[in-house]
DNA sequence: ATACTACTTGGTTATACTACCAAGTAGTAA
DNA sequence: TTACTACTTGGTAGTATAACCAAGTAGTAT
């Protein structure tokens, strides 16, 4: 029951561990985008940049909708922006420990 | 450049992204633990725990100490939890939606 | 119908992750 | 020293991810 919460939990996050889909959330952040733009962000080839969306569309992430030939993709979930400033914080963290370790 | 933060962001990230690892920083929460009681918890091999551990660890996620016989981790950032917000507002919003879904 | 654009899906291969067992390390205690 | 506890590390096998190309779908336009 619990377990099965967690691991629910742990499909969303996964959902964003990867570099490209943190920098599609990040352009997301500024209002939709098409597929065609989020190509052009990450540079992989289109079918890449598709199959990481289906992955945060089915975790819940993200949302689609279609207009002619393009798909708009959308943050589902606004908070999803909060989180990076944490994420942000351990990265500094991490940072500032490396330094003090450069240091002595 | 850029691209080098988003793949040091996504690897943290990627370090919470399991069910085990999410249970465990649910409890260190509370405060440190030691890696007999994380296993206790997760019930999973106490190596299979160690080696959760040691990748939170290496991700900046949690820090150690040892005490005698124990070593005990806890948080390194504790905005970690406020993370789980979010994931919680993703979940209940899947869930609202497969139940929308359901009524039709 | 034909052709073009914008995507998605299938297939394949390479790489990464995860779990367990077994073996090793470190601290405690007789 | 021997033995016990609490971990960590090495090895291995099964599973999951991720990238690309190729092929398919859907909407637009002629």
């Amino acid at each position: 029951m619990d377990r099965e919460i967690y691991k629910q939990k742990a499909t969303i996050i996964k959902a964003m561990a990867h570099p490209s889909r943190l920098m599609m959330i990040d352009a997301l952040a500024e209002g939709e985008k098409c597929v065609c733009e989020l190509q052009q962000l990450v540079g992989a080839d289109l079918s890449t940049v598709s199959k990481h969306l289906s992955v945060m569309k089915n975790a819940g992430i993200v949302t689609d909708r279609k207009d002619g030939l393009k798909v708009f993709y959308r943050l589902r979930v606004p908070c999803v922006l909060r989180f990076f400033e944490c994420v942000e914080a351990v990265l500094r963290a991490n940072t500032e420990e490396t330094t003090r370790a450069m240091r002595g």
